[in-house]
DNA sequence: ACCTGAACACCGTTCAAGT
DNA sequence: ACCTGAACACCGTTCAAGT
């Protein structure tokens, strides 16, 4: 992984991306909370203070280790599937990382305007691009995309978040939640009362890709609906 | 606007409602890291420790605020307009309540479960019920909604949130933004360069019930494949 | 140029002590 | 039952001083 030691003096030498890759070992595994300047100092056996020499701020480093993800998961090789296919999985590569790394959520919501999230941007509005869809809409039409997937995983993030807080499992919270809205007022939650049972063995990567899917049916419906 | 004092010694004992009124006021003020227990027991006149004999926790604040503003935009009267056209007045209404609270977002976002969600899900779901989604798929097609909308208010927030940091107004930040994105590499990020000239001058709310739309559409797309 | 580590100005939360 | 306010265990960030 790390290129062999150059044959100067100091083979450790602190940089941006030791930085980076340590912030990220930390955020796997405390979440963001996890993420401190000092336990990262620790970690690099350098002192807190050295770590602003390579990094502007908390969330200049927040943004860089989600870039880090972000930028692995939207690398996907050229392919002659169809547009729709490939935002699938696109989708399903962004799902992915934010369930590996379920602080991504957060991070990414932080991040707007920023290089994580212009990546996501950009490999989505290239395949909209090539779905048809006219200039006008291009741009809402890949933020909706961008924005039900942030959405998705800022969910997935709090719910990691809380599960690891109670130092629950993802099933035990969701009993847990299920319980509260099965005892909710049946006149004014009918709903969630119904729909609390089959919270818990539900599939999360599968109603992601249902959601993603209905955008999808409404682009082309869309698209059909112009021709015309 | 305040209850005139009932007579009692203490007009304005510390209560939850006080508590959260207040927070509402600070996080409005100053986003989330506005609210801080020494802000708020100097505005209510009373010592940090006091705070935690009606709160729970700085999260349970934060979702209490977070509540008082969605209880009242969801709560929206009896209608006999068309399911869509409910749900986009419901998600308006979000819309507006989100830029109008620009700390929402975050909020919600941590608020997973918790009935500020619930009351949105219900909302929604309700109404999704009522466009004749079969039952199966209504919690997907409820949640890829929801997901949305909060993805949006995360956004929102965020942009505020960094707006104020750099003390800058909205659009003062979408022209920086664009003007990033502008001087990106051509090879690697050409939707990007294309969608920057628009950013700055693009409506949020338009394209939010654009992306509002293409779910719904999808949605009685899904309807048509299935009555055939 | 890069690193050290003490210091500063904060946080959320607890808890003995009061009324 | 409810409130006080000092204390605790943290934070991110700065900056004089070192090499």
């Amino acid at each position: 992984m790390s290129k062999p030691p150059s044959g100067r003096r100091k083979e450790s030498a602190l940089s941006r991306e030791r930085i980076v890759a340590e912030a990220v070992a930390l955020l796997d595994e405390g979440g963001e909370p996890g993420l401190t300047f000092r336990a990262l100092a620790d970690r690099l056996a350098t002192g807190a203070g050295a770590l602003y020499w390579h990094i502007d701020d908390k969330r200049d480093l927040l943004i860089a280790a989600c870039d880090a993800i972000i930028a692995s998961a939207v690398d996907t090789p050229a392919s002659k599937a169809t547009p729709e296919t490939r935002i699938r999985t696109i989708a399903g590569r962004l799902f992915d990382a934010m369930d590996a790394h379920p602080w991504i959520g957060g991070a990414l919501t932080q991040a707007g305007g920023t290089l994580p999230a212009v990546r996501i941007l950009e490999s989505l509005g290239q395949q909209v691009q090539a779905l048809g869809v006219p200039q006008k809409q291009q741009w809402s039409t890949t933020s909706a995309l961008m924005s039900y997937i942030t959405g998705v995983g800022g969910e997935n993030a709090a719910r990691s978040q809380l599960a690891r807080r109670h130092g629950f499992d993802r099933s035990r919270l969701l009993t847990e939640v299920s319980q509260t809205w099965a005892a909710l007022d049946a006149q004014a939650f009918p709903f969630a009362r119904q729909v609390a049972a089959r919270l818990p063995t539900h599939d999360d990567r599968a109603d992601f890709l249902a959601g993603i899917d209905l955008i999808l049916r409404g682009i082309s419906a869309s698209a059909q609906r112009h021709r015309r």
